[in-house]
RNA sequence: GGCCCGUUCGUCUAGUGGCCUAGGAUGCAGCCCUCUCAAGGCUGAGAUCAGCGGUUCGAAUCCGCUACGGGCUACCA
């Protein structure tokens, strides 16, 4: 068994084919089978550089892996299409032989000029087959030093069929379809001829890609039937959509794995949710990891219906695995999201109390940035509960920075019984006073747990900001 | 326009002729827990299963038509 995923290096690697990767990744692994990666860069004009290596980093942060590739070589190297050339030159020549294909010569203004044409008549736009009917010598002689193309010989007659392994059987009118170009006049093979080609030569035994794949299949077929080879069985996914119901695409914002990457998810996370998306396990469960989902992926239970980018759900699943980190695994993923110069003993002393307060790993440098730095400028107003005033409040902070003062050692433990003590002698409620508290040594409203961020600041640093907080508070009127 | 694919709560989905007065998750609302925010627990609103016609004792599930959405229609993949 021998799947392959077939991307175009014209950039980040999408986050659509990722899904459509996944599932030839899940499908090759619980069988067994072989994985290959094949760069598909027959469009010159398209290539974009460091496309390859984006797309290794991008698979590979998802845990992706494989056997076959550019890099890891194989039985039937090279994995770049543009580096097999002769392989399809050859093989478009033996279909001219074999009367399956004919050299075009016509030029693309004669193509603009006839598609202009049909559009104006409101007819269908497709080639007219002009070059269809040169006595072959005759093109064959023409094809030795005028630019050309090759295209497909589709038959008049005839139906064209698949069963599709998510959509079931499907069939297409041999009429309906175009003489296709295969060889273009760069000498490079279109999708549709290399597809075939390296399908077959790599051994390919179940080809799984997106459903936008669909109206070119009985192209493929032309070309398998030309050659007298066997297609085989066929997967067309269905596409990950955008908010408006369109293939996702850039136009809706970044789509590059790497941004997820940078915004702090976990590749945890958006494995599980792009499995999830186009496919069900048919239970209740929701929760898979990649060794999972390789168990209970069923190819049987993929969705025939596109399904649309829903990022709140991710942002839940993020949660989850963010959840599921130990501290120490927790505090490995948020090194690259904090500065470099924050000490990572207190990262580690706080990394609990965020932990289940993070949507992603973005989320914790604000959340914890009051351990790192004294600027933690607020307004002075803010300081003041609801009901209480300057004067009070200035007390408060008095009797808080006496009590904290005393405790010894400074844990949570001993400053929660404190400072409880101390609301009740004020008569404040728990809360008016630890907002008090917050605020002055976090300078924020919301914060991890109070008494723990007391502890991590540390009582030095906890009393110096309450001292601040009084003088803000004093100096001058509201 | 032509060809092809699709259509169950806002979203992801369960459902393969009776278990469906359609289940779960997310999001939303409320309550509980609670030092804030989260997390967690509970409750709730939310889908006449795109519409119509047929098959059947019985249809979200099978068939047909229509509508709507999408993909393809390049010397792009």
């Amino acid at each position: 068994m021998r799947l392959r995923f077939a991307p175009s290096p014209t950039g980040a690697i999408h986050i659509g084919s990722v899904r459509t990767i996944l599932y030839n990744y899940l499908f090759a692994r619980q069988r067994g089978g072989v994985l290959i990666l094949r760069v598909e860069d027959t469009d010159q004009d398209r290539l974009v550089a460091g496309a390859i290596e984006s797309i290794y980093d991008g698979l590979h942060w998802v845990g992706i892996s494989w056997d076959e590739g550019p890099h890891e070589g194989g039985p039937h190297s090279p994995y770049v299409q543009s580096e097999r050339l002769p392989l399809y030159q050859g093989h478009a020549q033996e279909l001219i032989d074999k009367d399956a294909a004919y050299y075009c010569f016509c030029s693309k203004e004669r193509l603009a000029v006839l598609r202009a044409e049909q559009e104006a008549r409101h007819e269908l736009t497709r080639y007219d087959r002009h070059c269809r009917f040169i006595p072959v010598e005759e093109a064959a002689e023409r094809a030795k030093k005028e630019p050309h193309v090759i295209r497909l010989k589709v038959p008049d007659e005839g139906t064209l069929a698949i069963e599709d392994l998510v959509h079931g059987h499907i069939e297409w009118q041999a009429s309906t379809i175009e003489d296709q170009v295969i060889l273009k006049s760069d000498g490079f093979p279109t999708y549709h001829l290399a597809v075939v080609i390296d399908d077959h030569e790599m051994g390919i035994t179940h080809i799984m890609r997106g459903e936008e794949w669909i109206a070119s299949v009985p192209k493929h077929l032309l070309i398998y039937r030309a050659f007298g080879w066997e297609a085989p069985p066929m997967a067309h996914f269905p596409s990950v959509l955008g908010p408006d119901g369109k293939r996702l695409s850039k136009r809706h914002g970044s789509t590059a794995v790497s941004q997820f990457r940078d915004d702090g998810y976990l590749p945890e996370a958006l494995i599980n949710y792009l499995a999830l998306l186009g496919w069900s396990p048919g239970t209740e469960e929701e929760v898979f990891s990649m060794d999972d989902l390789v168990r209970v992926w069923k190819i049987e239970q993929v969705q025939s219906a596109g399904g649309k980018w829903d990022k709140e759900r991710l942002d839940y699943f993020n949660g989850v695995w963010i959840r599921k980190l130990s501290v120490d695994e927790l505090v490995r993923r948020l090194e690259p999201f904090v500065p470099a110069e924050w000490d990572r003993a207190v990262l580690k002393k706080i990394a609990p109390h965020i932990q289940e307060r993070m949507k992603t790993l973005k989320d914790a440098r604000e959340l914890i940035r009051f351990l790192f730095t004294d600027d933690i400028g607020f307004d002075k107003r803010l300081l003041i509960p609801k009901k209480s005033d300057r004067l009070t409040t200035l007390e408060a902070l008095a009797r808080a920075r006496a009590v904290l003062g005393e405790i010894e050692p400074f844990v949570a433990t001993n400053i929660e019984p404190a400072l409880v003590g101390l609301a009740t002698g004020l008569g404040w409620s728990k809360g008016d006073l630890n907002g008090v508290i917050r605020m002055a040594i976090t300078g924020r409203k919301v914060g991890p747990p109070l008494y723990e961020s007391l502890e991590v600041l540390g009582k030095e640093k906890s009393l110096k900001r309450i001292e601040k907080a009084q003088e803000l508070l004093a100096g001058g009127p509201d």
